[in-house]
DNA sequence: TAGATTGTTAATCGATTAACAATC
DNA sequence: TAGATTGTTAATCGATTAACAATC
């Protein structure tokens, strides 16, 4: 059994890339589509857009291309996005609410249908059309309403017995904002959600460009050829 | 010249990592540490880290391994994390408040110095120690202050208007929330911090899981195999 | 039909892993 | 010294790119 094909990172992470760019141009009536046209859009190689839509198995048709409402379909399939997951929000600070007002998470499958917090100042409240719940009663809902995910915006050292309860209640996966390492049983999927990375590349080219200024002369460079890139994979910002 | 040798993206991606870790272990009073000691704590082959530690130009010792403290001032270093890059902050929303208050970012090579904002209600107060300046002054406060990095935290809407302002303040990177592909010159760098991909690796394991419970039989079945990974580059959650 | 674009197989490129001599 | 660990070169693996026949 489990014929369930490896899909390689990069592709996963260019899925996404291909939807964003395929409902615009379904918004704008786009019938058709190629996949030298998205590769130019998106900065790729053709070949490589080809490969990565495969898994989706939409067929493209010679000469003709991919339909873009089948693709988008299809994507949407492949990723989950057709169907919207259920989440519940742990933690209402800042971050969480944030989250809460990021109604375009929708589109990406998640939508999150309670929050919950310590607060007594909090709970009662309304934020984002849904009621912030105490804390306590997370694993007995997400059990009772079936939830499958959980999203963790609660300070790093509560982090870990979040976690705990979400799991008691039957959640599956785990998006986790807090800066610690989980500890959750193996079935269990966790999205580490880290600014770390963003930071290092954006910091390193920073640097990269300050020791070249130094090294082409003293009068302030402001650098040449830096690259913008997406938080993951590269995209040039373009027109 | 341009002798910046070129860094893979995936080292760059792993830096932090070590750095984190390494971090700990120096607040433990550790002094010495080997490759092997770090890819088990990490779940990386050793000689990878030894690969990827070799661009920071810190050398290790033979039987001994190599120092803690010359190792992360070496990451740091090499990160641009040593230096702390000022950085003014655009947008004081929920997403805005929560970056001034995590205080964790100085940590990550930058500092929030400065929060704008256009709203008449919000200028003039503090948030997390920092006063709030209306939009306008963006452009002339960075050319006077010299700050490199604008981080954007405004709706999709304003976000290119924001960043031509930065622009002209001479701003040189831009770490950018709002999800639009900002429209910069080339030298400026850009960081775009998306969630896209982190939904999309997260909903496509759930969808994948479901599919297999499906397969396997009616009853509700949690799926069994799923891994724990960060948002980019994979980590086993660990002990 | 002619020509563009798909689907697919082969070649290239780069990153990871293995092997091993040097050395503390 | 013996043995662990580095530094470095070679082998493997996987992902990207090129080539090209099939087809609308």
């Amino acid at each position: 059994m489990r014929k369930t094909k490896p899909v390689s990172h990069a592709t996963l992470r260019r899925l996404p890339q291909y939807l964003h760019l395929l409902r615009q141009r379904l918004e704008q009536g786009a019938v058709r589509v190629s996949c030298s046209d998205i590769g130019r859009e998106l900065q790729l190689d053709p070949t490589q857009v080809r490969k990565d839509l495969e898994v989706t198995g939409s067929p493209g048709r010679p000469r003709i291309g991919f339909s873009v409402p089948d693709l988008v379909e299809a994507i949407e399939e492949f990723l989950g996005w057709n169907r919207v997951n259920e989440a519940f929000l742990a933690g209402v600070g800042h971050l969480g609410t944030a989250l809460l007002n990021y109604s375009r998470l929708r589109n990406y499958g998640v939508h999150i249908v309670a929050a919950f917090d310590t607060d007594p100042a909090k709970i009662g409240t309304e934020l984002g059309g849904r009621q912030v719940l105490p804390l306590e009663r997370i694993t007995g809902l997400a059990g009772r309403m079936h939830v499958r995910i959980g999203i963790i915006a609660v300070p790093a050292e509560e982090a870990q017995r979040v976690a705990d309860m979400m799991v008691a209640g039957g959640i599956q996966a785990i998006w986790n904002f807090a800066p610690v390492s989980l500890q959750v049983p193996k079935r269990i999927i966790v999205q580490n959600e880290e600014l770390y990375y963003s930071l290092a590349a954006l910091s390193r080219k920073l640097a990269a460009n300050r020791k070249q200024s130094l090294k082409i002369g003293g009068a302030t460079h402001h650098g040449t050829d830096a690259v913008t890139t997406t938080g993951r994979g590269q995209r040039a910002g373009q027109v």
